[in-house]
DNA sequence: CCTACCGATCGGTAGG
DNA sequence: CCTACCGATCGGTAGG
């Protein structure tokens, strides 16, 4: 029973499930990415779908650490630099990590075992990022700098955005990716936040 | 060899694939639903494969005769009624339909034999899309009521908000998607055109 | 950790 | 259009 092959059923079966999705990846691949044979999987791992959850749990984890850690690097008196800063967190991770493409697949497509599970965990992640989007909101209402739009308004605004962002970034290189992102971001700009004269 | 048969494995399919996904639909299931044994939908498709392939096909036809039925109707002296007029219809297909449906799944993660195929047709429907755009965009220009924004920004924009109300309506009840929708229009408005005393 | 095996299900075929 | 069947692969087990 070797512990850092569990790290690597977990590892391999993270970028397999992103990649391919959970029905369509096998216990027989995941075994020969970690270089065991399939039934030694059953010695850290009871079913293929406790793989799934125990994946789940890791990948939730380190994504609300991470915007926690964000959080607590963000200024009060600069509401649109810790917007940008988060925007850049979220597109960053979406463009290079596995968890980002995982967490999409199973939100958007969640394994019918797995729905209300993936739906819980979904809720609890966007409270997350919910929570630093309002402190935004508040800082920004406080200077002064933003149009009339509420709370629910800049919220909803702000993951729409996001969420179009990660569905792009599928279809365009990454030059056209960073286009899009700018042309995207300054309108959502203009619309969110006063301009120089008003 | 009765082609109304033909159909209703179509028709199936469109369903069964929009709901699970191609690799998780059985020729089984899907002969099921037409009162049929599997081997007979080998009289009217070669392969499971083709099956995919007439519905993406008959899929991608109704959507782009109805964006260009949508373009006929507009008025070249009201573009933002027309832009708006664009995101109802986008909107009411991505709630109402199966063929919606399965183009997000497809769009998003396409099954990997038809990866290449359906990044042509999707490149294909955009530039239909964005063909309509760019009429709105001169039109909008020309009547001097939009803010600083190029041509390519007002369509990347407008695709990022349609992207992502497409995703979004997967996460949210119909009245939580609904309020999503108008912040969103909202704030996508004030970013693009000019306000009132400007 | 392995070899050898299980029943179930998959897409697809033979033959009428 | 059907019944009967194919080899391949699936998740999972027995036994060492």
């Amino acid at each position: 029973m070797n512990q850092s092959n569990k790290i690597g059923i977990k590892k391999a079966a993270l970028r397999l499930f992103s990649e391919k999705g959970y029905e369509d990846t096998s216990l027989h691949e995941i075994a020969l990415a970690v270089g065991i044979k399939k039934p030694s999987i059953y010695n850290h791992f009871d079913h293929k779908e406790d793989i799934f959850c125990a994946v789940l749990d890791d990948l939730l984890l380190s994504e609300t650490t991470e915007y926690q850690h964000l959080r607590k690097q963000m200024k009060i008196d600069e509401p649109k630099t810790n917007l940008r800063m988060l925007f850049d967190l979220y597109c960053k991770r979406l463009m290079t990590t596995e968890e980002a493409l995982l967490w999409k697949r199973v939100t958007f497509f969640p394994p019918q075992q797995f729905k209300e599970m993936i739906e819980e965990k979904f809720f609890e992640f966007e409270n997350v990022v919910t929570e630093i989007l309002s402190g935004i909101y508040n800082d920004a209402r406080a200077a002064d700098i933003l149009r009339d739009v509420d709370g629910d308004e800049f919220t909803a605004s702000f993951f729409c955005l996001v969420d179009g962002i990660f569905l792009e970034h599928h279809y365009y290189n990454e030059q056209v990716f960073r286009q899009r992102m700018d042309a995207v971001w300054k309108v959502y700009n203009l619309g969110i936040f006063k301009g120089e004269g008003e």
